[in-house]
RNA sequence: GGCGGAGUAGCUCAGUGGUUAGAGCACCGGCUUCAUAAGCCGUAGGUCGAGGGUUCAAAUCCCCCCUCCGCUACCA
């Protein structure tokens, strides 16, 4: 076995909120994973983190007023309080903001530059402070005077966009595509699940581009002074900066011996919208240019929706947050400890749907499944035996002899398998593997009707199928440790087992006379409509505050003109179809735009594309090819002959390969109906003011 | 439009050429009383999105279509 401990990640989070179910997901499973190469002997060290240099984090914190590294204190700490509670075994946790992060990445930086890596190039564009990305043009609209993202999905920007021009120190990120497509090539097990992998090869394969590296901010962790243009320029947030974060904890530039040992990372796991571009292709660039060796696998898992819906901030249905949520559980489980809550959404989360797919995090599918897997399956399996075993031997283990042991070697067998689906990390299938073993005892009991042999005085028969028992329960700890751990140690105190808890041990016999503490339900059963009725007052609760941030966020904006000068008002309200506030232009404003009537005398779809229509326009006194997107109200034979009305003065661009040389003018009404400006009867060429 | 994923029991899903398509939950009936209104057994429930094809044999392979989800692209 490899004497190299078990290097496991998680991404490092971005704190802008406190952590929702679908942090905990990835925590959860890495922390599964993590502990059960720990109880297979092996060490581990398992990284997490916060991300904290991104620029919307100190605009955060500036706008309360606050300074924004203890702001940040106060996130990374709610993050740890959070892993703590849900038992998330984490080694290491690394901060961004770090001295420890920072001076590793500012000498990486000086290291791409001197390397050759990096070189400089001119940018500008319209730039998203929030996205802390910039847009293509074609990507941004124009409205009421400032610029927006087109089409703003639900974690970008709704709000105006700054023209930036800037230096910008690119990473010659187009020199690896080879270099990646032949690691790749005959590495399935380095990018999983395959569907990733497939998606990681097409994009690299359709050509890499070279990405701008460095950011003019006072925030995050500065450009290297010794690589030119480095003045007032901070290192992009993903790039270096996040990424190292797996590098620079575990020693790289500072702790040579420490980071030999641990380097690669064994395992790194994310969700599948941060696996293609940065795990698995930015990141081993960056690898490759250090000279470090790749991650062994990189893994990405799906997204949850919550009770059927994409989790949204705005929408409280579709918000769990992971302590409460535990809490309401605890709660409505006759008031139980939290950590049985816990236990409950950790084993939901690995049980529900395998790992790698999407699913839906349901919460009362969660309430249900504690119910009938834990508190009736093996929380029930294990109160029988105890029970029995004390009513009938006092709660000591009776002497046995097994005059058929064959069932053991099933459990090996089945443990074989077990430890196989934590390897690939099918979780889901190494918990219903252990639970075929709870219902199979079950039925044990049901066979062997250990009621009535005690009755007649058999108690040998008693005290064979007990020893069974209390073996199955062992192992089923040990089985369940990595995902349920706190029920686990539960169950093994329960047992009476005071050693460690390891892999081998599962099966370990119970000696004659061993003493069981007298038995407490493990799993106290949870009541659906109390939880429901806990859950739907803090639904409530949790509606009105988002109404109350809400209304706090939009005086906060008005009032703080930084980032956006203007109009945040008009492009947060709603916009009113009628009667749109008048903004006035000179008449020399208008007549920068010059019109004229043209005459259509070719047209033709443009295969591919459904909405444009590819014309050729006679001016009279020049012909112009123009795109327009009308295909959908238009054919090219209604088209042709027609007279139309064009912007003759509009810069060229090129679309789909061909180049517009002008603009149809029409009229488009909210219900999508669009009509052709008609001159009617004038010449082509003629003049429209 | 392009690329990808998905469509199987009321619900959540497993099942990549081979009996009569499975599991869990929910439902219904029976048994049981050691146990947490828990357990066990059983019934019922499916034209495997539609259609066509290959094959002795198709949920599974091929073609075409429909629906949903994600990413992405052209209204200058």
């Amino acid at each position: 076995m490899d004497l190299k401990p078990f290097f496991i990640t998680t991404p490092i989070y971005y704190i802008n909120s406190t952590p929702h179910v679908g942090h905990a997901y990835t925590q959860i499973a890495a922390d599964a994973r993590a502990r059960f190469e720990r109880l297979r002997g092996r060490e581990v060290y398992f990284l997490t983190g916060t991300d904290e240099n991104a620029l919307k984090v100190a605009r955060a914190a500036q706008a309360q007023g606050r300074d924004p590294l203890g702001f940040c204190d106060e996130l990374a700490q709610a993050f740890q309080d959070v892993w703590q509670t849900l038992n998330i075994s984490y080694d290491d946790f690394i901060r961004t903001t770090e001295e420890r992060h920072r001076q590793p990445v500012i000498e990486v930086v000086q290291r791409l530059w001197d390397g050759g890596f990096l070189e400089l190039g001119t940018y500008s564009g319209w730039y998203s402070v929030p996205d802390e990305t910039f847009f293509r043009p074609e990507e941004v609209v124009e409205r009421d005077g400032n610029h927006y993202l087109a089409n703003p999905s639900e974690d970008q920007t709704k709000g105006p966009l700054e023209w930036t021009e800037a230096v910008g120190h690119f990473f010659k990120l187009s020199n690896f595509s080879d270099q990646l497509l032949k690691i790749y090539a005959d590495a399935p097990e380095r990018l999983r699940p395959q569907s990733r992998r497939n998606e990681t090869l097409r994009f690299i394969e359709s050509g890499l581009f070279d990405t701008s590296i460095s950011r003019a901010q006072d925030w995050g962790i500065p450009l290297p002074s010794g690589v030119p243009e480095s003045e007032g320029k901070v290192v992009y947030v993903w790039f270096p900066d996040a990424l190292l974060n797996y590098a620079t904890a575990p020693g790289y530039l500072a702790d040579d011996e420490r980071f030999k040992r641990i380097w690669p990372p064994d395992l790194q796991l994310m969700s599948k919208d941060i696996f293609t571009r940065f795990h698995a292709t930015l990141w081993p660039a960056l690898l490759l240019a250090l000279g470090l060796e790749l991650p062994r696998e990189l893994f990405a898992h799906g997204f949850w929706t919550v009770n059927g819906s994409k989790i949204a901030k705005r929408d409280p249905e579709t918000i769990v947050e992971p302590i409460e949520f535990s809490t309401q559980i605890a709660q409505s489980a006759g008031n139980a400890e939290i950590r049985v809550g816990v236990d409950a959404l950790r084993y939901y989360s690995l049980r529900e749907v395998g790992f790698g797919s999407d699913g839906d995090f349901s919460t009362t599918g969660c309430v249900t499944r504690y119910n009938s897997d834990l508190a009736n399956g093996l929380g029930n399996l294990f109160q029988r035996g105890a029970v029995m075993l004390h009513n009938y031997f006092g709660g000591r283990v009776p002497a046995t002899t097994f005059s058929d042991s064959s069932w053991l070697d099933e459990f090996k067998s089945r443990q074989a398998k077990v430890e196989n689906s934590y390897e690939t990390l099918d979780f889901s299938g190494a918990l219903t593997e252990v639970w075929e073993v709870v219902a199979m005892a079950n039925r044990w009991i049901e066979e062997e009707k250990p009621w009535a042999k005690a009755k007649d005085g058999d108690l040998d028969a008693v005290a064979v199928l007990l020893n069974k028992l209390l073996l199955v329960c062992q192992w089923v700890a040990v089985c369940t440790f990595p995902a349920i751990p706190s029920s686990a140690e539960r169950i093994w105190a329960a047992l009476g087992r005071s050693e460690p808890m390891n892999w081998a041990n599962a099966l370990q016999p119970f000696e004659e006379g061993h003493q069981t503490p007298p038995p407490t339900p493990i799993f106290p059963r949870a009541n659906l409509k109390t939880f429901e009725q806990i859950e739907n007052a803090a639904l409530q609760v949790r509606a009105q505050k988002i109404k109350e941030q809400d209304m706090q966020n939009q005086t906060e904006q008005n009032g703080t003109p930084i980032q956006t000068p203007a109009a945040i008002p008009e492009a947060i309200a709603p916009v009113d179809a009628e009667a749109p506030e008048p903004t006035y232009i000179s008449i020399d404003d208008f007549a920068k735009v010059q019109l004229r009537v043209g005459k259509v005398i070719e047209a033709e779809r443009i295969p591919k594309a459904d909405k444009l229509l590819r014309l050729q326009v006679d001016l009279g006194y020049e012909k112009r090819q123009i795109l327009a997107g009308i295909a959908q109200h238009y054919t090219p034979e209604e088209m042709l002959g027609r007279s139309v009305v064009i912007v003759a003065n509009l810069a060229p661009r090129t679309m789909r390969g061909y180049e517009s040389q002008g603009m149809l003018l029409a009229a488009s009404d909210d219900s999508g109906k669009l009509a052709l400006v008609n001159p009617g009867d004038v010449s082509a060429g003629a003049v429209v003011r």
